[in-house]
DNA sequence: TGTACATCAGTGAACGCGCGTTCACTGATGTAC
DNA sequence: TGTACATCAGTGAACGCGCGTTCACTGATGTAC
């Protein structure tokens, strides 16, 4: 049962990734180490072998994912031209399949809330807002930084209130309202010329 | 300890009360029945005379929160003309004070991704939110719809934002955003007179 | 006006259960001879 | 090349605890006579 290297990483990682699911599906206070465990295909007892303690399982889960999520945006925000980028960023993000999701989408709108309550998880998670942040700021040359930050809140918020919606003409009209506002402001910005501002 | 009426009803007020805060600062899972009865000046063993259910008390306490909230918005929206009203919508609401004072704010960003896993909570929401799209709505009234749905994805999302941030002065910068894309999307509109459309 | 009774909001002990965490142990592996 | 040993990732029983829920009971109240 012990390979020269690897093994253990390969295990800590199939936990991670159990618990990133599960948490964004039930909740992080609704999933016990005992689920995640046997979703990683592990016993419970073998956890603190990894971690030293479940809130430290959660603040890696939280970061991690929130960071993937952020190294994404900023890979495509470097490989297209902004107006491009910004549709590959937005589209996805507000599109009724990543509010369906809900165990493999962006952390914010699903355990934003949660993490706030949490001093440990919390702390690993304004870096990656910020680079995100600067990924969409690439993306939207002509626009104010201020217009940034609206765009990625309501893009959160989309998906907050489209997830709270059990009417699913209403939950997609959040979504396609947001969309429509991030990529029609930008879209008016750059067709008037660098200007700024409408 | 009996009085004629309205003791028991006080009561249930006090526990719906207690509930509301205390799920809000810690999380529906992170209270127990127990807490909530005692912030309440009761004992456990009373809560089953009261509601049949713990879920039962989340799903009254989320909808009816959010209702005040909606019905708060929309005396707003009837009592003041448009332009006014949207400020005192929308101020308050992107105010630190109110990102900060968790326990007493909008539910949405609170508590919205916890109640929208629990289908008995969650059936109690959508009828709110309409009710806040519509209240805004009357503040804006050059705006079509999408913008109006954007501008709530905006404030959910950048109090959301701003709660998960630990660093003060880019939270800030999230409400700051909000409210100035939310004012001055609608300023814009007014200003060119009717056209609907910048 | 005074006494006996029915009501019922609230009490607190108890239930089974699952939580986070600990720990003595297992057994497959890589290493030393 | 073959055997004995050390390592250590993972096992599973056990811990104390708090959860949601039930229930027999209490005792202050309004009502009937």
């Amino acid at each position: 049962m012990r390979k020269p290297e690897g093994r253990k990483a390969d295990s800590r990682q199939r936990i991670v990734d159990a618990a990133g699911s599960l948490f964004r599906q039930y909740g992080i206070d609704g999933v016990g180490v005992d689920a995640i465990m046997h979703a990683a295909g592990l016993t419970h007892g073998g956890f603190y072998g990894h971690f030293p303690s479940k809130e430290a399982l959660v603040a890696e889960v939280c970061s991690g994912a929130l960071a993937r999520s952020a190294a994404r945006w900023e890979r495509i925000s470097h490989d297209r031209e902004p107006a491009e980028a910004l549709r590959q960023i937005v589209g996805p993000y507000l599109d009724p399949a990543h509010a369906t999701a809900v165990e493999s989408g962006c952390v914010l709108p699903t355990l934003g809330p949660e993490v706030a309550r949490r001093s440990e998880a919390r702390a690993g998670m304004a870096g990656s807002v910020r680079a995100m942040l600067a990924a969409l700021e690439r993306c939207m040359p002509e626009a104010p930084q201020d217009e940034v930050k609206a765009a990625l809140s309501a893009m959160v918020g989309a998906v907050v209130l489209a997830r709270v919606t059990d009417d699913r003409a209403l939950a997609d009209g959040f979504l396609d309202a947001a969309k429509h506002a991030v990529l029609r402001g930008e879209a008016g910005r750059t067709r008037s010329a660098g200007t700024g501002r409408a």
